[in-house]
DNA sequence: TGCTCCATGTCAATATTCTGACATACTCCT
DNA sequence: AGGAGTATGTCAGAATATTGACATGGAGCA
């Protein structure tokens, strides 16, 4: 349709390309979670839940890149369907620190595999050395970014 | 709040420290752009359209990574703003080709030199030659992608 | 103690995006 | 010529995320 550029492309642009394989990334992710009757969000926050168990609702939206109320309403939902556990009332401030349920649990496992096996694809042109490589350049880029 | 993990970690997934960086390149490009009235994805359609003058709002968006529907909504508010022209019916097919207009190429040149800068900021703590080396292992994962 | 400052959870309203659907226009093939 | 298949633009509805706001609880400090 349109004549392909060499040059002055966007592909020029790390961000650009960042962007697209964060795009591939998501739809593939997407993808198998269907199946599982989970959104790349809800999976997002099991992950973490499962890696850091008792974190709050203000500390889960950090770390998956969204709003505290977006992630109030995953929360809800995944309560709702019995996958993970909040107490009524805070202990200390009014963090309300929240655990997988055994459900909770086991369908984390299942979409884990599931995740994996996509980002394994996704990244399967460049070999564990790159990958590692790419992974601690990107970290690098993460962590300036925070202190900025 | 949390004690800090050593292993297991979830800076361990090349697919979420991408995240990671991706979300911080949005953040730090909305805070640019917002100055000058403009959103990412309206940057992202000016920015195509400037180094793909008479591209169509599907392919607009298909290289911008959202859906037709989205990109139809970037173009009417841009064009209302007399950023871009379309022509009233279409020439070949349905296709309607879009150009930028002189106070298009105007908002676009100072954006992207806003959006350059950020991108070079936050991949500052790599070297040309790193950057160069994290844009072709992405690209590289981006083209298997789509071959899929 | 009293005051300020900050973090958290949550409500309401708005904005944005996506899904599903439909009509139109072209291409390819028979 | 005609029919299947595909691409595009667009409408309507639903899902999702964000902004703005408020009350509560705690830490730090004079």
């Amino acid at each position: 349709m349109e004549q392909e550029e060499t040059v002055g492309d966007l592909d020029q642009s790390v961000g650009y390309v960042l962007k697209q394989v964060q795009a591939s990334l998501h739809t593939a992710m997407d993808e198998v979670l269907r199946p599982l009757g989970l959104t790349v969000a809800q999976y997002a926050c099991l992950e973490l839940l499962g890696r850091h168990p008792g974190l709050s609702n203000s500390e889960l939206a950090r770390r998956a890149f969204v709003t505290r109320q977006s992630m109030n309403l995953v929360l809800r939902r995944l309560q709702e369907r019995g996958l993970l556990a909040r107490p009524d009332h805070a202990i200390h401030g009014r963090a309300l620190p929240t655990e997988l349920t055994r459900a909770g649990q086991s369908t984390l496992r299942e979409a884990s595999v599931a995740v994996r096996a996509v980002e394994q694809q996704l990244f399967s042109p460049l070999s564990q050395a790159q990958q590692r490589r790419l992974r601690e350049d990107l970290a690098a880029c993460a962590d300036a970014a925070i202190a900025n």
